[in-house]
DNA sequence: ACAATATTCCATGGATCTATGGAGGATGCC
DNA sequence: GGCATCCTCCATAGATCCATGGAATATTGT
């Protein structure tokens, strides 16, 4: 083997990496893993996926090394192979919004165009320690239960019409979910301004909350 | 158009970035221009492509938005986009290299099994700002005018057998070329040992001495 | 306007990727 | 052991990607 031969080998390997980031449906799925660890059945359900297509994009990511597995009796969990594995989720999505047009657009018309006025992670930290305001989060329990800010009540969206009373009415709600490009809060608050609350919504979410090595309150497991 | 069919459009906006990632080809030209901008024809040399191959590739980068161009007369310069981009393909290799076992010994297989001594890029400032130590730039000399650890002398490697004797001889060097995965550093200090030369490798390269913001010197233009 | 240079666009065959149904393996329960 | 559950492996058809040669386009110089 060549010179040549041997540097595409080492480019192709890290290729292989980049590869596993080249299918929004592998992205989604790390967007899910990003949130907590889930057997191969929840990701395919959650990311609307055949099964076995799902356990193929997984074994994709597994093969570059951003998934690890864990088997627990007769199912198998999925998590990241690490904080690195976010970050590097978190950039490619930072870059691709920074110098691709077609990211924005095609960000409003999932997330919705209000413009809920918005707080970023240190004022959220310093207005819920003051008492101002109510942390919310909307993720379905199990990604709250494998972690969350500390303090914040859950009530996953499906069930917040129904569960609006749990909420104190003389503060303010600031609702949050995964991360940056997560609808789940963007619902969450035009849902609790229809019922006329006061209601903002974190800039980002979990994802981010983590990167930023932020204190995380985890249930007992 | 669905929600979930908004989702898979934000998601396949990003995996467009992704995609830009997944061909160790793309890549080596990434690793090319994060040294300073060529033209279509100079990357299809140095990346050993096939002229048309190279401007395939280089459109994918583009539409992706890693890259962009600037024309100057006939030629069209390419550049990366931004320092966002320098700092993700960085993050790739890094996760790469971490979490996927074939890249160490792909690794060593092309840069060699010598353990020269290594310095990283802060015991180099303090050893050159105390006069013990020469900087050596091996990289070609368009890549050293583009921009340059300052104080270093350019030798490119091809040239370093004859030009061997510019090199003061009383003092240890330290060469460095693009990055941490680059060769040149690494023939160089080969060379420089077989003709009884102290010499040691920066750990890494300019793309990381870049991204951790360290001044640069470039030729006037 | 014409020729020369640099690059992109287009067409094509071969390789690779994606989604999916069905078979096969591993584990746990009875 | 027999059976159910969960997941991976295999085969396949359709779509997409890659490398490459030749045509088309843009700019410069004569």
């Amino acid at each position: 083997m060549g010179d040549a031969a041997r540097k595409s080998a080492l480019y192709d390997a890290f290729a292989l990496t980049g590869k596993a980031l080249s299918s929004g449906k592998r992205l989604e799925l790390l967007d899910l893993l990003a949130q907590g660890e889930r057997t191969v059945d929840a990701l395919a359900k959650a990311a609307g996926l055949n099964l076995t297509t799902a356990s193929a994009h997984l074994q994709t990511l597994k093969q570059a090394g951003l998934v690890a597995t864990r088997r627990e009796g007769v199912r198998i969990h999925y998590r990241l192979a690490g904080d690195d594995v976010a970050a590097l989720y978190a950039l490619l999505r930072q870059v691709a919004r920074t110098h691709q047009a077609a990211v924005e657009p095609a960000r409003t018309a999932y997330l919705g165009t209000d413009a809920a006025q918005e707080v970023d992670r240190e004022e959220l930290l310093t207005r819920a320690q003051a008492g101002e305001v109510v942390v919310l989060d909307v993720r379905p329990g199990e990604e709250y239960a494998a972690g969350h800010i500390p303090g914040a009540i859950s009530i996953p969206v499906e069930e917040l019409a129904e569960r609006i009373a749990e909420l104190p009415d003389d503060v303010e709600v600031v609702a949050y979910c995964r991360g940056a490009y997560c609808v789940l809060a963007h619902d969450a608050v035009r849902l609790l301004h229809q019922h006329g609350r006061k209601a903002l919504r974190l800039t980002d979410g979990m994802l981010e909350w983590r990167l930023a090595d932020l204190p995380v309150e985890a249930e007992a497991a």
